[in-house]
DNA sequence: CTAATAGTGTCTATTAGACAGTATGTT
DNA sequence: AACATACTGTCTAATAGACACTATTAG
């Protein structure tokens, strides 16, 4: 069918012709946890963690899922993750970035729903209220085996698994696709969301900056580098860490003591003048 | 409310309730062309070159933009993408991958749109049947200047040039997020997924495999290396060149003769077992 | 022979990895 | 003094950049 003009073939546009779907965003918000140590000298243990919620309807009820909800028609796409995490932290202005778009056709037993996924980073100090009920911090191991990886996330008196399978894409490629391949615990397809952001993460971590939105204002050079190692999993050397952020962070006045050994300097995040 | 079970939950579940809107995907399909030189002696000088379509119909008529399609009820996301590509080229079985999901509330004048945009990735030469009317390949030039980028996509008939604008995002990242400054030609937010596309790509050269997809079977070293430095913009140097990809292809007994000069080893692409 | 690209050898500069050492706090 | 972490110096290995050279074809 032709029109004369854009008013009137807006006028005929009729959406009622399409078929319904729905638009969700789920967001995976990441940040670092420090576990106590017994003996006092040793400094605390950092895993990354992951903030979950335990549905209270159905579908999936009583499973742990990511925080999400719809879009609103009225609502800018990443309004919406925005709008969830500061329901669920209280906080605005945190980094927050897309991962992927989900959208296979029976994802969700209520209707056609297609879910943009997005991922957060926190530092956990900036959290000042408490979490609403139904809300806890899990932290994250994972083991990488060939062609797999083990997922094991724990809240102390919870623990949740799952493997995701890693395939190599047909054609001419070294990325993966994954697959969910063991989950009995999180809802939907958030195994994926989780595990896709953490491989974001993990390459993320070696070309930006990103690793300062989830640490203090100041901070030793050794916790810094504890964090770079949960993210990568694996244990970094002193000298080659500190050559690579030398030129990323400047060092205050500050210093942290009290630990039973040398203090440590405090550094804060410097942004690279030179953009290259 | 609550719900005894899952049925019943789900039978009381009402999409009516809920607003209209619709998903589209856009596909930015890429591929090399050669412009033959006058003098015989001179090897071809190559492009990147994207697939574009002519809108008959508003909103936009009469202005270029990617092949897209709206996402039916019953479709996979992924399948989306790969329709319409099997009904703009004919071809199944190309590389795809997801860029990035654009959700503005205004973003189409018809109703609510969420649009999944795709990267393909194809060699030209598999391309068998004419292409449909109002289909063009335009080769595609880039200038990159300190915090914008000129993109100027030409099919020896017309012309069409857009500004996006690179601005650094809120915190610390140095990850850049996009405008469009300038746009005359291409309809709705295409300038933005074309050039997502491309920094996509110039990322993902240098440490996936991903452009030998837009290779034939049998190629010359030198073409290879003309196709990564019209990708990335810039010349590479011989020796580094063949050494980066030396494990990536394998000689084969062909050679490229007849062109005034010492014939090229034709190679073809090897799979690297060993991955680290 | 000449123009043009194909392909290689090798030196240098830069960066990453490894290890051993010194420094400095608390109990 | 003992422990634990903070921080640095320096050697070595691996990789990237640069340049100059040799090789081989059609006309």
């Amino acid at each position: 069918m032709m029109y004369k003009s854009e008013e009137e073939f807006l006028k005929a546009y009729n959406p009622e012709d399409y078929d319904r779907l729905a638009v969700t965003t789920d967001i995976l918000i990441l940040s670092i946890s420090d576990e106590v140590q017994s003996n006092y000298r040793k400094s605390s243990k950092k895993h990354m963690s992951v903030l979950l919620v335990k549905r209270d309807d159905y579908p999936f009820k009583d499973k742990w899922c990511l925080p999400g909800g719809f879009l609103k028609v009225d609502e800018d796409l990443e309004e919406c993750p925005k709008r969830i995490l500061k329901q669920e932290t209280g906080l605005h202005d945190i980094y927050l970035e897309q991962l992927y778009t989900f959208g296979s056709v029976n994802r969700d037993p209520r209707m056609r729903i297609i879910s943009t996924s997005y991922m957060a980073l926190i530092d956990k100090n900036r959290l000042t209220d408490k979490l609403n009920e139904n809300t806890s911090w899990f932290n994250i191991k994972y083991f990488e085996e060939e062609n797999s990886v083990l997922v094991v996330l724990d809240n102390d008196k919870e623990q949740i698994k799952f493997k995701i399978k890693k395939e190599l894409k047909e054609l001419t490629t070294d990325r993966y696709k994954f697959k969910i391949e063991e989950n009995e615990d999180l809802a939907f397809d958030h195994p994926l969301v989780i595990w896709s952001g953490i491989e974001r993460l993990k390459n993320k971590v070696n070309y930006t900056d990103v690793v300062f939105n989830m640490m203090p204002e100041l901070f030793a050079l050794g916790d810094l580098q504890q964090v770079y190692e949960v993210i990568l999993n694996k244990k970094l050397l002193d000298p080659a860490f500190r050559r690579i952020i030398a030129n990323k962070v400047e060092k205050t006045e500050f210093v942290q003591s009290g630990a039973g050994h040398r203090p440590s300097a405090l550094f804060r995040y410097k942004k690279n003048e030179d953009t290259k």
